[in-house]
DNA sequence: TCCTATGTTGTCAT
DNA sequence: AATGACAACATAGG
């Protein structure tokens, strides 16, 4: 589900599909208000009779360039999509707001629960400054990273999915990430060294580079990926050992114990 | 029936 | 100021 991989994912599927065409109306399914922000009357206003011009993104969340100014931005929480498509039949059963173009396609924003959102921004300067929201995992430096981190006196996991800090990790990112750097997610931030980190921030780089080269299709990730084991039976598939299933910072953990290793 | 879920936000406590 | 625990949001699926 939607974290950075998942999100740059859609925003090429945007790219692919739905810019360059005229908005002729905006549809809200029932009892869908709270997706539309800041109100669905102001976001209808909005989108009519604009284009979607293009897209940018910063962590999980995308922004999509309107041709008279501003922009719209999509969160897509834990359930969202986007579909685009031309027959009505075809609309996707959870879809909450579509947008119907010129061309007689439709661009629609689905979610099986009412969590994401989809909200107008004058900027994306002033979007990211108002949430505190911190640089794209895929964008950000060592030096920055490292900075961030390096004194924090908290478990790593949590704080490696602050989004204030890096933008764009979750939960199956940042145990993916700790899995492969074999590092503890309980370890104490200010207990690795630099080396350490320098070894996290390259594995991080190089997870997230390949899940966005796949699609964020979690069938095509290699075999070693930590994600497709997630699950209950799941083992470790340098060790065959079974993974533990702990918590950390409220979130649940897969850990491969005897591979990841505890700064404390 | 009960529990969980890969996200965000706000409150309250330390 | 930082950090953590917890609830709320809402719903499908095991």
């Amino acid at each position: 589900m939607p974290e950075l991989p998942e999100v740059e994912t859609f925003r090429k599927y945007l790219d692919g599909t739905a810019l360059d065409q005229k908005i002729v109306d905006v549809n809200l399914k029932p009892k869908s208000e709270k997706l539309a922000r800041p109100s669905w009357a102001e976001l209808k206003k909005k989108l009519l009779h604009q284009k979607l011009e293009s897209s940018a993104r910063i962590g999980k969340y995308l922004f999509i360039r309107l041709s008279d100014d501003g922009y719209l931005v999509v969160h897509f929480a834990m359930t969202g999509y986007f579909s685009y498509y031309k027959d009505a039949e075809d609309e996707p059963k959870y879809a909450k707001i579509i947008l119907h173009f010129d061309n007689g396609f439709h661009l629609s924003y689905n979610s099986k629960r009412k969590f994401g959102w989809l909200d107008l921004a004058e900027s994306i300067e002033t979007f990211q400054k108002e949430k505190d929201l911190g640089q794209d995992a895929l964008e950000i430096g060592f030096e920055d990273f490292y900075q961030g981190l390096k004194n924090k006196k908290s478990p790593l996991k949590p704080r490696l999915m602050d989004q204030n800090l890096v933008a764009g990790i979750g939960n199956w990112v940042a145990d993916e990430m700790l899995y492969q750097a074999e590092i503890h997610p309980s370890s104490n931030c200010n207990k690795l060294s630099e080396e350490d980190f320098r070894h996290l921030y390259n594995t991080m780089q190089k997870i997230l580079k390949t899940s966005v080269e796949l699609d964020a299709d979690y069938d095509r990730f290699p075999e070693h990926f930590l994600v497709n084991r997630r699950e209950k039976g799941g083992t470790c598939y340098y060790t065959g050992e079974p993974l533990e299933v702990l918590e950390v910072g409220g979130r649940t953990s897969y850990v491969s114990k005897s591979r990841q290793k505890m700064f404390q």
